[in-house]
DNA sequence: TTAGCGCATCTTTTT
DNA sequence: GATGCGCTAA
């Protein structure tokens, strides 16, 4: 470190005073365990920064911190604010999310489980294509086997360190797989986990699952790592799994230097595994922990503080927390409410517009936080029309576009040949005249040999005559070619560029001349360029493809590409991506019933008190404004949902709303889904409704009426809020799906979902 | 045997 | 809005 960096510590004074008492205590804490709960807003991310900072200042080597984070951003930006408090030094903390952390010792030692360090990484997508196909070689009804569904069992399995044998023999799970018909799971979790491994492949909860088995099968390796970590610091502690927990307690068991820091209120990830238990089992593994509670926020307004606690207050399972503040307390809680999703756009956007006129703010102090990542679509229309910029987090991601995967694909299969799914995606593309069964047969014909499929494809002369060998003979001689390119050293810059032409992917795309084409096509320029970056980058030590591909196969949509220079947008993005930040003026939009909280949720896990969390976690994003709205109906599928607002609305202590400002703009909504393909359009036209206008505004001052359940019958005279008087002239039960089809004198026929429906029966 | 088209189905959240 | 599946023409 030179004279200037040396410079930038911070000395003691500088940091310590600018702290509160259990601040302070948290950052001096020395050697043992230590918990922190740190409610939102109180400065949870300083104080592990001053901590790291300072125990490098009292010469901790940096190299023997490890600090676990969740996301890319957190550790990104943790990674930023130490760099400047501490200077260069700070780049040699191993940091980052339990992924890529994991992925990186797992890729030292992958021998010992028998991959190579080349191993591929299968994002969701491949897994759940992986399975589709075994299922189909079962014979089994993918109707009762769905992808996702035997994936979500096998990942929570993994999750709780569970193997396919584990689970076979678990009297337990095969009762609770019998009892849902799906008593075939534990042997698809096997093959499943078989053909992974002869794939060279890890999901994502292999990363965590096979560290476990090394750490457990192999105690050299956790020595050499639990010697090297002196200090571990966990973030988001509310968060971590089982999986993720043993990791840490053992890592730790040596120096019993960990510290985690968590809030309970704000653990939102159960439906991946989180448990809460950890914070509670954490005091019985450590009984010498301390632990100490940051319970004074700095980030929001009374208003808001206490409008967040009214709401959490009403879960029964929660650590004793007083959280407060003594900032001003600031305006009441606007509420909008809107007729049509795309108006609830627009009275967002108009709203953003004003206060920026009115305060002289700027886009970057806005975000508009949701419940899924569908709903961004109307937000997008209406501040473009307003022209005021915006950022999307999420949703489809960058690294999850066809193009990019299908070029990501050839470099996986380039650096791993074994890379299953990887082959299913470029074998044909572009189209070469190899189709499902050529594919099916070259399976076959490596199966009965007992041979990888690249060594089939390879030699496919000796597999196979007829048509087909030639464009699978050009396929092999293609992929050898870049082999070389690989083994000549070259980096993954130059190999990539050479791959994206000589594949043919980019004429390609280049001959396609419509604006999806030409945007295909850049995105593709875009990933080269991120490539260029990633070989040009000073702090990437390792420069080939294959640490090319670890690296790119961990980032999601927080590491998009940046537009850099151009950073004052509105955010827009789901209320989980956006835990850990802040923002001077929060929307929370969509807000009602079966959207937020999710009717999924509440259908399949009976489980009001995370979305609440969830709802908690929104609010307290905010610092100065807060702005809460929903829509009377909305697109879904191309169809007319009729909503009710969100329980949630009314369990904020109504002192802190401003229910004088509900806002209501006027109804004359032509409510066009937007079409992005000439195709779906065809089919979207015979749903079509006419939008009724006019209804009158409603102000829930006293509450709402909970959704009524209908004694409905064919030829019941009806009255509805929003379509006027008709007639119902079916009736359909499905299931728990109950469905009027009613006849309007206004609007013609209407297919209602009856729990959605405003319909009031005339006797 | 492959490529292309129309149809049906399913939607939570993230690494 | 997106994706998979199955039918049909070449």
């Amino acid at each position: 470190m030179n004279q200037l960096e040396k410079h930038t510590i911070l000395n003691h004074n500088d940091y310590l005073s600018t702290l509160n008492d259990p601040q302070r205590e948290a950052v001096l804490h020395g050697e043992g365990p230590l918990m922190i709960i740190a409610g939102a807003g109180s400065g949870k991310t300083r104080v592990l920064t001053y901590r790291i900072a300072h125990l490098i200042e009292n010469g901790v080597d940096p190299f023997r911190i490890l600090s676990l984070t969740f996301t890319n951003k957190a550790s990104g930006e943790m990674r930023h604010r130490i760099e400047g408090a501490v200077g260069t030094e700070a780049r040699n903390i191993w940091m980052g999310t339990f992924h890529s952390v994991f992925a990186k010792i797992l890729r030292i030692e992958a021998r010992y489980l028998g991959y190579t360090s080349d191993f591929s990484i299968y994002d969701t997508d491949d897994s759940k294509s992986l399975l589709r196909s075994i299922i189909k070689e079962y014979n089994l009804d993918d109707k009762t086997y769905k992808a996702n569904v035997v994936f979500n069992r096998i990942s929570g399995a993994k999750n709780r360190l569970v193997s396919a044998d584990d689970y076979i023999n678990n009297p337990a799970i095969q009762a609770d797989d019998e009892a849902a018909k799906m008593k075939e799971i534990g042997r698809l979790y096997k093959t499943y986990a078989t053909r992974c491994f002869q794939a060279n492949a890890m999901d994502f909860d292999d990363l965590l699952f096979n560290t476990n088995v090394l750490f457990r099968d192999f105690p050299d390796v956790l020595y050499k790592y639990q010697h090297k970590f002196q200090h571990v610091m966990v973030d988001e502690f509310q968060d971590t799994n089982v999986s993720q927990y043993l990791i840490t307690r053992k890592l730790s068991a040596v120096h019993r230097n960990i510290c985690v820091v968590g809030d309970d209120a704000q653990s939102i990830y159960a439906f991946r595994g989180a448990n809460i238990e950890n914070i509670l089992n954490f005091e019985k593994d450590f009984p010498d922990v301390r632990t100490i509670k940051l319970e004074q926020n700095y980030r929001s307004t009374g208003t808001i503080v206490n409008a967040a606690n009214s709401v959490i207050a009403r879960n029964k399972s929660q650590l004793k927390k007083e959280t407060f503040t003594a900032n001003e307390e600031g305006s009441l809680i606007d509420v909008l409410k809107a007729g049509s999703d795309n108006e609830e756009g627009r009275l967002v956007a108009t709203a953003i517009f004003e206060e920026k006129m009115q305060k002289a703010l700027r886009n970057e102090n806005f975000a508009i936080l949701y419940r899924t990542n569908a709903q961004s679509r109307s937000f997008e229309e209406a501040l473009r029309k307003l022209g005021i910029k915006y950022r999307i987090i999420g949703g489809q991601s960058f690294y999850q576009r066809k193009e990019i995967k299908d070029l990501l694909a050839y470099l996986r299969f380039t650096v791993n040949q074994r890379d299953e799914e990887a082959f299913k995606r470029i074998i044909n593309l572009p189209k070469r005249g190899i189709g499902d069964s050529t594919v099916a047969k070259i399976a076959v014909a490596a199966s009965e040999n007992d041979l990888p499929i690249w060594d089939v494809v390879a030699n496919i002369g000796n597999y196979a005559s007829g048509r087909t060998i030639t464009p699978i003979d050009q396929f092999a001689t293609l992929i050898k070619s870049f082999k070389i390119l690989v083994e000549e050293g070259k980096d993954a810059y130059e190999v990539a560029a050479h791959i994206a032409k000589a594949s043919g992917i980019l004429r390609e795309l280049y001959e396609d001349k419509t604006v999806e084409g030409l945007s295909r096509y850049e995105n593709v320029q875009e990933l080269l360029n991120g490539i260029k970056e990633f070989v040009d980058n000073p702090e990437s030590e390792d420069k080939t493809l294959s640490a090319f591909l670890q690296s790119v196969s961990l980032l999601t949509n927080a590491d998009e590409p940046d537009d850099n220079n151009d950073n004052d947008r509105v955010t827009m993005m789901t209320i989980h991506s956006a835990k850990g930040l802040e923002f001077r003026n929060v929307f929370i939009v969509g807000l009602e019933e079966d959207l937020f909280p999710s009717q999924m949720m509440l259908e399949s896990r009976q489980d009001l008190e995370e979305e609440r969390r969830l709802f908690y976690v929104a609010i307290t994003r905010a610092e100065k404004r807060l702005s809460f709205s929903y829509a009377e109906s909305r697109y879904q599928w191309g169809r007319l949902k009729m909503c009710e607002p969100s329980r949630f609305l009314l369990e904020v202590d109504p002192k802190f709303l401003n229910a004088s400002r509900i806002l209501h703009g006027p109804e004359r909504d032509s409510s066009q889904p937007a079409a992005s393909s000439a195709r779906n359009l065809v089919q979207r036209k015979s749903t079509e409704y006419k939008p009724v206008s006019n209804v009158a505004p409603h102000i829930p001052s006293e509450g709402f009426v909970p959704t009524d359940t209908f004694d409905l019958a064919e030829g019941d005279k009806v009255e509805h809020l929003k379509f006027g008087f008709g007639e119902v002239t079916k009736i359909e039960v499905n299931g728990s799906d109950r469905k009027a089809t009613v006849k309007f004198d206004l609007v013609g026929e209407k297919t209602l979902l009856l729990s959605f429906a405003k319909l009031r029966i005339l006797k």
